[in-house]
DNA sequence: GATGAATGAGTCTTCATTCAT
DNA sequence: GATGAATGAAGACTCATTCAT
């Protein structure tokens, strides 16, 4: 039914917005009713329990970003890995510009989630984190990426930064720095950090 | 009196315990107690309530850090930004793998006090990262990196870096590479990204 | 209209069902919903709310259970108090035995639906108890019984023995003795407790 | 302390008169802590939770019970089997009509429980059972009592005769017959039921 | 200073009941 | 008549904090 799909998607807006607010300990379900316009009772009707709320905001919303950046990787960055992750890093830094609630929560919450709610496995995230991995694997084949580069240490590092960084916009909304520049700033850092070179 | 230092620091032992286990919000006041044997009204004789315990244990610890740090550096960089840069990025992951549980403790909470509990500014933490952007500056300043890196930006993508990278063993104790193997990637892909090169 | 019926009759049915294994106040309507295969709202056609669906089955499962033990003791009995006695503690305890499901929820919330609802009055059930005292009453009438037995408080007597001991199976299915061997046993205790003797 | 006992059995009382009131499912925590003047959280220091007190004070209220008619047995009843089942029945009797509010709990939620909280096994209810078994077990070894009356099913029968009785009065409290007369009429059936006679 | 019994505000969750379809 | 999504009142239980000892 399409009343269905409605509710539980006003209900994982309300609670982004609400989330973001109070973070996730501090809200109460009473809250997310009054924002998504439902009774209480109706959001035990689309999730099991405040956490499931938490962790499906997290499934369904990263899942989407991930939709966005495969599609944007796809268009715009052509067969360049050094192209990709600029895109990856300007979507990821833009998206977080965008979406000012969203960010909030993933950055306040993420992290806690990781351990509470170990038995959900955060795959989503994994899955998004897995597309900088591959991209430096693809530029380690193209001969572009150092071999001695770690994939798996980059994917984190390269997230990290870009993470933390957004978190200034998140925290005082004007920036000093446009995005483009910032984006470019710390992708120029990572690429130059594991290019290939002449003399090497 | 030495008594009184003595339990404010057992209680503060016993947060970090209880709130790398536990999370701060499923913590309780009671679960600290038990830990610190000290009973719970005590721990209101040495701090205000709740937030509190969290708010000193970071500035104190992160303090420490602070001071442990400078001196490395102190005596074992010299004067080369590189080798500060290396220093410092292998004091950091080697304190988040020596003390494990202070280290969940900030991965986990920091970023939630950093909204919720604004009023108390996370002093020491920004103090912690301007370590990262001074030695920029003086790299910049002496040749060695390049002038249009900013390091306000650097310092957020250097530390941010380092923090989801350890999250790997703070999580998964059980290393795949070396502490000093995952310092070096990172430290070189910085300053590979950010150093003067001959062709520049 | 025989549908009508038939959905009446199947919520009872599920009621008793739903009753028995978790007891009333643990018993939802979502359960007997779905055990009698209608949605929750029907059952509101057929019943006001849901003590209305215990009442309800207090009566009709009584109502059954008298006109059934009436017409044994019409059949079986002859005129003879003492075997009307023996049928009818028989009656009740192969009631109980093959109903285990009613027995139980008769057994459990007969007694709470005395108190707290009665505004319903269980006609039924004093009924069914006057069945006893009638006995007792033509028995003394032909002077078979002692005149000294009070008839109210024999019906009780009575009937909480039979009640009471019947618990046992309705507990623990595995009787040690048969129906039979125990309704002999109780029937004989109070024939002989309430019968005229020679020497009196 | 005593204040600790103080408050177990001040809680323990309220709960008696509370669930008397209202029954154990409509009864709230909180009319418990009004009615013992101590705050809703005061009773989770005592105990576990609502159960808990429910199966607490069966096991205090009838393990007090059982300590007295033992000590009346002793002192009133010699070595006579028939004086003891009298005994037994005039405390029992006598006991639900001095403590009404007590009487009316354990008719009223006794059996519900002996299903739902099985874990608990309502061992002093047995154990007051077992009193009447034991009763008719030496009178048998006196050849007072027929040989071919079991004790498991009399003791039921006794107590459940006495049980439904005295519901009487818990529900109509102004008694047509007085207690005293009823515990002889309900006495004397069963011993009347259960004695050796010449012709037998 | 130290204790820990007591407090009671706060909240997630349940579920009988309703009513638009 | 039948449905079942939606409602929202209600209540068990938790736990930070206080304060008499």
């Amino acid at each position: 039914m399409i009343r269905t799909a409605d509710k539980h998607a006003k209900i994982i807006e309300a609670a982004i917005k609400v989330f973001s607010r109070k973070g996730f300990f501090n809200a109460r379900i009473a809250d997310i009713g009054k924002e998504a316009q439902v009774a209480d009772g109706t959001i035990y009707l689309y999730f099991n329990n405040k956490y499931d709320i938490l962790i499906s905001l997290f499934e369904e919303e990263i899942g989407k970003i991930i939709l966005e950046v495969k599609l944007l990787l796809d268009s715009e960055a052509g067969d360049d890995p050094r192209q990709m992750l600029r895109v990856f890093a300007l979507h990821h830094l833009r998206m977080m510009d965008d979406r000012r609630e969203l960010a909030e929560v993933l950055q306040m919450e993420l992290r806690q989630s990781n351990k509470f709610m170990r038995e959900y496995r955060l795959t989503k995230f994994s899955e998004y984190l897995d597309i900088i991995s591959g991209i430096v694997k693809q530029g380690q084949r193209q001969g572009i990426f150092r071999e001695d580069v770690l994939p798996g240490v980059f994917k984190r590092a390269f997230f990290g930064a870009l993470d933390e960084t957004s978190r200034l916009w998140v925290l005082s909304p004007d920036h000093s720095y446009s995005i483009e520049e910032t984006a470019d700033q710390i992708t120029n850092i990572f690429i130059n950090g594991i290019i290939v070179t002449d003399q090497q």
